[in-house]
DNA sequence: CCATCTTTGTGCACGCGTTCACAAAGACAT
DNA sequence: ATGTCTTTGTGAACGCGTGCACAAAGATGG
């Protein structure tokens, strides 16, 4: 019906807020930093400065897990890097498929923290039948026609999309009727899909955009001590200029072929 | 002295709420995709549903622009996407610098999105010499030794760090000392800055450890009833198994040579 | 010119997330 | 054993974001 909910739909997950499970990667990261070099125990302080976060928002997030560090001492690095592997679910094992093997399905199958985070590239799946074969990352890429076979066989339960827009909602179908049940979208384009379903999008250009905001306010104020931005005129509604627009509309990071 | 705040420091700018301008790009993509169809007016529910949001959240976000819609009929297509440009500052022309040149910032230069929005790849920036001349997306590689003098050249005030993990402070730094005040961040690291530089950061891997968590918690939930999760003892404290936990740490996306 | 109908713009209430500030807990030295 | 000092864990207050629900605005038809 209506269009995918690509928000959380207020899931709480058993009680652990969902800014907080945001961040837990990002302790996660911390802490193995901290374990290669063999540190024991880190305070909530340093550890919070590590992450970048404050460090009062950091004993909470982990008051939702338990009580895993000792008053007056810190948190034993290891021990806590295991109980937030667990939490995530990183203590097993998650087949993944990349859907789209262009420059940016490339990269993705490149990226080294995937695999030391417990997720396995299972399978490379992309339209063009002349990449059938063709080794990325030291795996055969395979072609789209198999792609339920793959998904079944491998019991993969995780989907990433790095198809163009114009692909990403007709693959994500095929997933999601494949058992996958949840997507990584890197596709421009909303996605439909069905409750029960995760997606989560990562927009290249979105954050650009937020970036150029900013960017845009910082220059108009330290020219200007006042607010009001309105440089140029704006164009009497319906402005005839929709030439300028340009016909590449939302072309996608990469090509599938 | 503290680690790099990564987060909005509550800008406020302008009377425009941070998540209201994290939303423009998504409206502002629907609108592109209506007008390419040559729809003239669009209604808050269409909209919304094309953009995936909630219609009182888009009708209050397009609030704080100003009263751009017409009661019983909509909104005008052409006009609201001007409107959204400007706001967004995409307007104007925004070269940016893309410092990395592996899978993934090739994949950055190559993106279509980029232009069609207002940003400019005015330079593609690499540490390995044997990349120098060589040009990707129609754009010759040059050598990072050529940074500063490029930034400054160019007016260039966002940059693109797709650089691995460990370099991606030092690259951070003289991006910042040359004249950068904004930055997108694929490093899976914490950027330290100075106060006026905004950071974003696009971590692709948290991004799949979210997924996991709740792709964990419906094969949990679905399995048994209950809620206690506690599959395999806790290893007691400081566990031995270390060695596990492999050398690879946080390999970023791509290479840089 | 008036009635009706559609759709915007927003006041209000609610809930989540963040931050402060402090009491409780434990380590450590004497 | 006792006191001191460090650091956690959390109660409480606050602010932002979201969604409901409705009045105001304007289009449209008679």
């Amino acid at each position: 019906m209506a269009t995918g909910r690509t928000h959380r739909p207020a899931t709480r997950s058993r009680g652990i807020p969902e800014a907080t499970v945001a961040r837990l990667p990002l302790y996660l990261r911390a802490l193995t930093a901290l374990s290669e070099r063999s540190v024991p125990t880190v305070s909530s302080e340093e550890l919070a400065a590590a992450a970048g976060v404050n460090s009062a928002k950091l004993r909470k997030d982990f008051s939702y897990l338990g009580s895993y560090g000792t008053r007056g001492v810190g948190y034993d690095v290891e021990y806590l890097v295991y109980q937030i592997s667990r939490e995530l679910g990183l203590t097993q094992d998650w087949p993944v498929v990349i859907v789209g093997i262009g420059n940016l399905g490339a990269a993705l199958a490149n990226y080294g923290g995937f695999a030391s985070r417990g997720f396995r590239v299972a399978a490379l799946i992309d339209a063009d039948p002349a990449m059938a074969g063709t080794p990325v990352a030291g795996i055969p890429v395979q072609h789209a026609d198999e792609l339920e076979k793959i998904v079944s066989d491998n019991g993969v339960s995780i989907g990433v999309i790095s198809t163009p827009a114009g692909a990403a909602q007709q693959v994500c179908d095929r997933l999601v009727a494949a058992g996958v049940t949840s997507i990584l979208n890197f596709a421009p384009t909303v996605l439909s899909v069905p409750d029960g379903v995760d997606v989560r999008k990562v927009d290249l250009s979105i954050e650009l955009q937020i970036l150029a905001f900013h960017e845009q306010r910082k220059a108009g104020e330290e020219a200007v001590g006042g607010s009001s931005v309105d440089p140029a005129a704006p164009p009497v509604r319906a402005a005839t200029d929709s030439s300028r627009k340009g016909p590449d509309g939302d072309v996608p990071a990469v090509m599938p072929a």
